[in-house]
DNA sequence: AGTCTAATTATACGCTTGCATAATTGCGGA
DNA sequence: TCCGCAATTATGCAAGCGTATAATTAGACT
């Protein structure tokens, strides 16, 4: 038995920088920040500590990577359906709820992960930026499905009458994708696009179910 | 200039035990629980940091306690106005939203308490127990209070919908709830409840608005 | 093959943390 | 008044933290 002259391979910058921040990731999902320290987070990237400060000025800056990435990631989850699906508004509509109702959107490390960053949120001004942005893209563009639902049903609101209605079924989406995570088992699946669907169903007047399987 | 020979009272256990929690729950809020070390704890507390460990058996003994009497007191604020307005289900179910919806249950401190024990939920035993207990009490009762207001109005509902019913209602709640002390300055006092009141009210089919004010 | 350089490891430092233990001191009862 | 004891402070310690810097080494180029 040698000691351990560890070997190591050179990699390329971009994908070494992606592990890093999935095993922030990881392990702030399953241990709070708390758990992300900086020897952890090296171990469970297979380096050692001292390429996290090679490849981030700080521990703090390859915070800000995995919330910015985190927070991408989510928002491309909800919003793909949105283009892709896209035949009527309504039924855009009802994708993007769906979609943001079940995994891997709802899902208890994602709650967690978002916990976890809400406090760093209050105190570093690039995260507060990034939170801002996320949470503005996201309203907005319900609001604009929203928007596009009603007229293509020739309902007529006005633009506050339209904002509560987006603030609304955003927080039915917030709530229920908060407590699907929170406690996984106590929902069967589907059970929450189910309930979402009805509820922004009534909350804004206008039927999204009929788009397939029986409620 | 003498040196500090730091003078003190003794007070009865309570009293400090309640000083340590209001400490720890104040710099839990403002720093998430990374500011709320030992020393800081106590300092804040003005004591010195031996005496924690004097009333609470460790750290994490006291962080469950403050937990605890954070959970508490958000129940009892939302349900208090529950019992004493209580004319008709339908107003208590109005007052028990309205009451949910404004300070000091809406707050950034306590969206910031929350999400800083979401992570510890996990991990320990008896602040999971603390968080189902709490989330149950809370859900049942918001169930009890839509059972009633809809037999009160002669419509007739399956235990599986009611169920759902809960589910959406208290999603509305926690999702306009986080928005609402995430994002303080986004919503003019008393927009929330408006929003919430007009929500629940789509979604169970029941008006709960005309309780005074216009809309 | 040899060399050069950036990627990676290795080591160490100063600081903070939670906890333990010893030293004080306020305060009620005799 | 003083004595006893629990409440409170004072001090110290080992472990873990983020960061800085020096020592290696993989891998491309000639």
């Amino acid at each position: 038995m040698t000691q351990t002259p560890r070997k190591f391979r050179r990699e390329p910058a971009e994908q070494r920088k992606d592990a890093l921040i999935q095993a922030a990731l990881a392990l702030i999902a399953e241990h709070g920040v708390r758990g992300a320290t900086v020897r952890a987070i090296a171990e469970r990237a297979n380096v050692t500590q001292g390429l996290i400060r090679h490849y981030f000025t700080s521990k703090e800056d390859l915070i800000s990577a995995a919330y910015a990435f985190h927070m991408g990631r989510m928002t491309d989850l909800t919003t793909a359906p949105d283009v892709s699906q896209g035949t009527t508004a309504r039924a855009r509509l009802a994708a993007f709820v769906t979609a943001g109702l079940r995994p891997p959107v709802v899902d208890p490390a994602s709650v967690s992960l978002w916990a976890s960053f809400l406090n760093k949120v209050r105190e570093d001004a690039r995260m507060c930026a990034i939170h801002e942005q996320t949470y503005h893209d996201f309203r907005d563009r319900l609001e604009g499905l929203i928007a596009m639902a009603l007229a293509e049903a020739d309902i007529t609101t006005t633009p506050t009458h339209l904002r509560h209605l987006a603030i609304a079924c955003n927080a039915v989406i917030d709530g229920l994708w908060m407590e699907g995570g929170a406690l996984p088992d106590a929902f069967e699946p589907g059970e929450l696009p189910r309930i979402g669907l009805r509820s922004i169903s009534a909350i804004i007047g206008l039927d999204l179910q009929e788009t397939g399987h029986p409620s």
